[in-house]
RNA sequence: GCCGGAGUAGCUCAGUCGGUUAGAGCAGCGGAAUCAUAAUCCGCGUGUCGGGGGUUCAAGUCCCUCCUCCGGCACCA
């Protein structure tokens, strides 16, 4: 079964940054899972390259639009490695193949009748030579950039027809209530949506930093309209040899709260103009906060991830990300707060549960998995965890399904003390006892911390591969999670998955 | 201003259709144990469930009102 899932693509006018590994990591914990599920996952990010904040910076800097686009685009292209992102292709919006494809789908819209030509009116700088939107206007009706007076100028647009799919669009929030979340997200844009929807426009012809309208040329596509299709057109040639967009239609998005209107009303209602099937689902992030505040650069008390990854490892830093902030909500992210979840958590909790297991089997059975019946008790706090958590995240619920799962780390380090496994060892010396309570006891362990590594692999892509390659059962299938359906024979020697001399190091923040 | 959401232990939050002594994690204090990365486990909270009023046999959970905070209110990538 296809299955795709996207990031937004990420303008290339600023450097990398928190946010976007944020986004990037979410998708990608979602495309792991649905290849652990079976199913033919295409997991696209990339980078959007057009409009007038691109063409500006380059007209500084005395170099083309091209040219800077080309310089940026690789260092987000670089992140994904860093992140262990698992993307199956990386799309560029001036790539010809995607500006070819924009071009022929907007043609079908406007064939539709979608697209009407109208004017445009609102306040231009000549020296931009675009339209400030009201918010961008500086003090004394100024331009923000150049501080010279705006005038009040129209100019002929394209114009989509955005207000014929307002009841369309209700009907789509009514049909399926949980097409965006978190709910917040999608109330807010249905207040929206019933506040009445205005036409808006689809071309500009002020500037020329985009995808040509191919009816009318002095006009490029209003950048929003391009980019948003880079969900649709690389479909088309993102995977060398073949043609995905009869079978990975309709895809997954994973967005930031701050371009939910273009995801929830604009984007299905020109799938709409198009005759497709709108989004499967659009899950909406809220933003990393630090010491309360929005993340910004000039603060300088960033978490740097890229620092952060060289300390702690990729893994360390998508886990403490998606723990620590509630998917959906806004949260604070530091570098002692990755400090404290790395050491409490998968040091001491997750990496310690695997070690100590290991090193029972190893120093009791010689290294051999006993072949066991599983301890009751754990069997029933496994009963339905596979099935559980993929509806989580199917609901756009990453957090919870993270708890979820660590709740079963948390029920097998009491187990380890409830049964106390040394205990049994010392009595069956004795010939007190006959080795089956043992036996029991490290097989159940043995098997649930496997089970633990298929169900973590998401979150966690390398150290549950080391892991579940020391228990010999490397096997990532979700089916796996079962408890019962892995069975390790022999265990191998494992280091600590989360050391703790990578937390002494004092910060670099 | 209008619309929406939220205000629960020091911190971050769960609390389903209203129903037994309001929960978890972290931090703190005390203890047990020794397989393990000095890692784990157990015990310990007199919390005005934002204030006030109301409905009910019964309200954190419904209604009203007030206070505080956050988000949205159209073309910002």
């Amino acid at each position: 079964m296809g299955y795709s899932v996207t990031t937004p693509i990420f303008y290339v006018n600023a450097a990398p940054h928190l946010g976007h590994a944020y986004s990037t990591i979410v998708a990608d914990v979602l495309a792991r899972h649905h290849r652990q599920r079976g199913d033919d996952v295409f997991f696209l990010t990339g980078t959007d390259e057009h409009g007038e904040p691109v063409a500006n910076v380059a007209a500084e800097r005395g170099i083309t639009p091209q040219e800077l686009v080309d310089e940026n685009a690789p260092r987000f292209e670089a992140m994904g490695p860093v992140l262990e992102s698992s993307n199956d292709f990386f799309v560029r919006t001036s790539d010809p193949r995607h500006k070819t494809a924009v071009q022929e789908f907007l043609t079908q819209v406007k064939d539709n009748g979608y697209v009407y030509e109208g004017q445009y009116e609102g306040w231009y700088c000549p020296k931009c030579a675009d339209f400030k939107t009201d918010q961008e206007i500086a003090e004394g009706n100024t331009c923000p950039i150049h501080g010279i007076a705006l005038i009040r100028e129209s100019e002929n647009n394209w114009f989509f027809k955005l207000s014929a799919f307002q009841e369309q669009l209700e009907q789509l929030y009514a049909d399926r209530p949980d097409w965006v979340v978190p709910q917040s997200r999608r109330n807010e844009a249905l207040a929206f949506i019933k506040g009445g929807l205005q036409d808006v426009s689809l071309s500009r012809n002020a500037i020329t930093w985009g995808v040509e309208v191919p009816w009318d040329p002095e006009h490029v596509f209003y950048v929003w309209w391009d980019a948003l299709l880079n969900y649709r057109t690389a479909l088309k040639f993102g995977r060398e040899g073949s043609d995905l967009t009869e079978s990975h239609w309709p895809p997954t998005h994973v967005i930031g709260k701050d371009i939910l209107k273009f995801h929830t009303i604009y984007w299905p209602a020109l799938l709409m103009a198009a005759g497709l099937e709108v989004p499967k689902r659009v899950m909406v992030g809220g933003f990393l906060l630090v010491d309360g505040a929005k993340m910004s650069k000039s603060k300088g008390n960033v978490l740097d991830p890229f620092a952060a990854i060289e300390q702690f490892g990729a893994d360390a830093v998508r886990f403490y990300l998606l723990r620590e902030v509630a998917f959906g909500q806004d949260g604070s992210v530091s570098f002692e707060g990755l400090k404290l979840r790395y050491e409490s958590e998968l040091a001491n909790d997750f990496g310690n549960l695997a070690s100590r297991s290991l090193a029972m089997v190893r120093r009791y059975r010689d290294g051999r998995v006993p072949d066991a019946a599983l301890d009751p008790e754990i069997a029933a706090a496994f009963d339905g965890l596979g099935d559980a958590v993929a509806r989580q995240l199917d609901e756009g619920q990453i957090s919870q399904a993270l708890e979820t799962i660590w709740e079963r780390v948390r029920r097998l380090n009491r187990f380890v003390e409830e049964r106390a496994p040394w205990t049994l060892a010392k009595a069956e010396k004795n010939d007190a006892a006959s080795p089956e309570a043992l036996d029991v006891v490290l097989h159940t362990l043995v098997e649930g911390v496997r089970a633990l590594g298929v169900l973590l692999h998401p979150w966690l892509p390398t150290s549950t591969e080391t892991l579940l390659d020391a228990l010999g059962c490397p096997d990532l299938a979700w089916s796996g999670t079962t408890l019962g359906s892995g069975t390790p024979t022999t265990v191998g020697e494992l280091a600590p998955l989360f050391p703790k001399d990578r937390a002494e190091s004092s910060a670099t923040a």
